[in-house]
RNA sequence: GCGCCCGUAGCUCAACCGGAUAGAGCACCGGCCUUCUAAGCCGGUGGUUGCAGGUUCGAGUCCUGCCGGGCGCGCCA
């Protein structure tokens, strides 16, 4: 509907072309958007506003020229100048009714755009090291990052899903110690525990499947094992150098046995995750392993690129990566002095593969923490002579724990957190997405736990829900009473749906399709969040104003018909957003 | 110290990339179930959009400064 009232508005600007007080290439930076005031019509154009000045002519002059030279249209029943220069448009009933048979002729592809119509794109999100279960601040990028790409794919991009697996690296040499050092307190083996290093529940779990795999096999004595390393732990920064002395007497010590470890740690963990995010309904269609980069060659050609292009130096012994030509404010190192690549070079090799593969797009969803990477990011996208405007970040802010209105302190490594597994528990997974994506991804958000909990019945997805329940109800009450909906006789007799309840909820299903597509050109889920919330409110009052089972099988067939597609609404928008769409509460 | 993000009702948050009278939910007050699900509807109380300037027809939105909060500044990942 934007649409055509923007053409008409184009139309009517023909006559100012003509006299040439406007280029005729010219097109001009005006808005269309629906009215917040119903007393405003139903859409508002500020064309005038932003034309008069430009043309050194009063808005509200050139406004009431432009709507009368405004052509007619069928969907337009009234149109008006007010404020400072406001075009308001008033949608006739008959365009309003129409809604309905589209529908329904439609069903879910309403508001979907034609599938792969636009770029492909990859969308990269979660990605949390696989070192223990996901906690809640990763359940708010998975809520996002799988709703984001629903949306997109409604938009008609073609969507990849990808979560890469930080497989390699220090990080999972401590898990697989840490794994290693429980296995062999089961064991019976005492030894002192790093305070660094990962002393989660999952930690015990991990090392008990491994015993009941390889019972005692792997076990190794306690003078064997502290040969070498400092009898006590350090206080301060030397605990970092005192674990990184037990993976490397781990490593020599139990050879081939220590990548059993780690394999088995690294595997049930994604296992874990794999399952953790699957009944959260956020699924991937990759898990992308960083280990894999370098085996496939991606690391080496990056490198090779950045070489090419004289972007690479030594210095110290290690080689830098000269990013600071592209406004980052640091050079980096990409190979360590001791010969082993950097995170950083991994990052390299995975943003060449992103489009060493094809995708038109790469999005990235990072926690808010990593936003000091992103100058790196878009650094390594010029070195390697991508194009930056074909890459894009959004980070998506922290959720901080209440408890007891108390922060909720998180840290992988003391096991102190709350896990998504616990909130999906608490609260529901429904609700828990639902949540998570009402508010702008960029937006802080507080979650208190215990208001999750105690108060789950009045989180806002009961209401959008409770609205398709209703819905389902109807054609079971239907049904009870022996009656049957008739479609084709509800769709003849529309133009009795004009009650301003039937006129309001009329307008927000026309609406749904413009809520996705400005939610997908902004990567803003809360938009279709805040779509639903009307559209339901809008049928809630309809309900409550107006019977639908009525004696008069016309108008019966026509709300049903309305009920119908109000149904079928809810459905799409909260398919969307991973959210369920309960025939009964 | 430098950089990024954020300050909107008592609380949690919206506000469609500058628009009209800043909106919801929770909480609080008052109404509505012999009729389709009361997880609902209708009405009410509640605001100097952190503070001070600036830009213009028009600012919660853009710019500057200050105050307050979060996060980041490794040859960690």
């Amino acid at each position: 509907m934007k649409e055509h009232l923007r053409e008409l508005v184009l139309q009517a600007l023909l006559d100012l072309r003509r006299e040439g007080r406007l280029g005729a290439e010219e097109e001009p930076d005006f808005a269309i958007e629906p009215s917040r005031h119903a007393e405003h019509g139903d859409y508002a154009s500020n064309v005038a506003l932003v034309l008069g000045r430009r043309l050194g002519v009063p808005p509200r002059q050139l406004a009431e020229r432009i709507a009368r030279t405004l052509p007619r249209s069928h969907h337009v029943a009234a149109v008006s100048v007010a404020g400072a220069g406001f075009i308001n448009f008033t949608l006739s009933d008959l365009c309003l009714q129409g809604v309905v048979r589209r529908v329904l002729e439609l069903g879910e592809r309403y508001g979907r755009a034609e599938p792969g119509s636009r770029e492909s794109v990859i969308l990269e999100y979660v990605s949390a090291n696989p070192t223990g279960p996901l906690h809640v601040g990763h359940g708010r990028g998975a809520a996002y990052g799988d709703s984001l790409a629903n949306i997109l794919a409604a938009h008609g991009h073609r969507v990849h899903r990808e979560y890469y697996v930080n497989d390699a690296g220090r990080q999972m040499d401590i898990l697989a110690a840490s794994v290693y050092l429980r296995y062999l307190e089961l064991c019976g083996v005492e030894l002192p525990f790093p305070a660094n290093a990962y002393r989660g529940e999952y930690v015990y779990d991990i090392a008990r499947a491994l015993r009941a795999e390889v019972g005692d096999a792997l076990r190794r004595g306690r003078n064997e094992l502290l040969g070498g390393l400092p009898p006590d732990e350090p206080e301060g920064g030397d605990r970092e150098r005192y674990i990184d002395a037990v993976i490397a007497r781990l490593k020599s010590l139990l050879g081939s046995d220590y990548q059993r470890v780690f394999e088995r740690g690294l595997g049930m963990i994604l296992e874990d995750i794999r399952e953790d995010l699957g009944a959260f309904r956020v699924r991937f269609d990759a898990w992308f392993s960083e280990r894999s980069l370098a085996a496939d060659g991606y690391v080496a050609r990056a490198l090779a690129r950045l070489r090419e292009r004289g972007l690479l130096y030594e210095r110290e012994g290690a080689l830098w990566f000269a990013a600071t030509r592209f406004g980052d404010e640091k050079d980096r190192v990409v190979i360590r002095e001791n010969g082993q690549p950097t995170y950083f070079a991994s990052d390299l090799g995975y943003l060449l593969s992103k489009f060493e593969r094809g995708f038109e797009r790469a999005i990235y969803v990072f926690g808010a923490d990593h936003h000091g990477y992103v100058p790196r990011l878009l650094a390594a996208a010029r070195g390697l002579d991508l194009d930056p405007a074909r890459i894009e970040i959004q980070l998506v802010q922290f959720a901080v724990l209440y408890r007891g209105g108390e922060k909720v302190q998180m840290s992988t490594r003391s096991g102190e957190f709350v896990t998504l597994r616990q909130l999906r528990e608490e609260v529901g997974s429904d609700a828990a997405r639902f949540f998570y994506v009402m508010r702008g991804h960029d937006q802080h958000l507080d979650f208190d736990l215990d208001l999750a909990r105690a108060q789950s019945n009045d989180n806002p997805v009961y209401y959008v829900q409770y609205a398709h329940a209703r819905v389902a109800s109807l054609f079971r009450q239907l049904a009870e009473r022996r009656l049957a909906w008739h479609r084709a006789a509800g769709e003849a007799a529309r133009e009795r749906l004009r009650s301003p309840h039937e006129r309001l909820l009329l307008l927000r299903l026309l609406q749904y399709p413009e809520a996705v597509e400005t939610a997908a050109l902004r990567r803003a889920p809360q938009l279709v969040a805040n779509a639903l919330r009307e559209t339901a409110q809008a049928f809630h009052s309809w309900y409550n104003a107006e019977p639908i089972l009525v004696e008069d099988a016309e108008l019966r067939n026509a709300r049903l018909a309305l009920a119908q597609a109000t149904g079928q609404v809810l459905a799409s928008g909260l398919a969307l957003l991973g959210v369920s769409a309960p025939d009964r509460m």
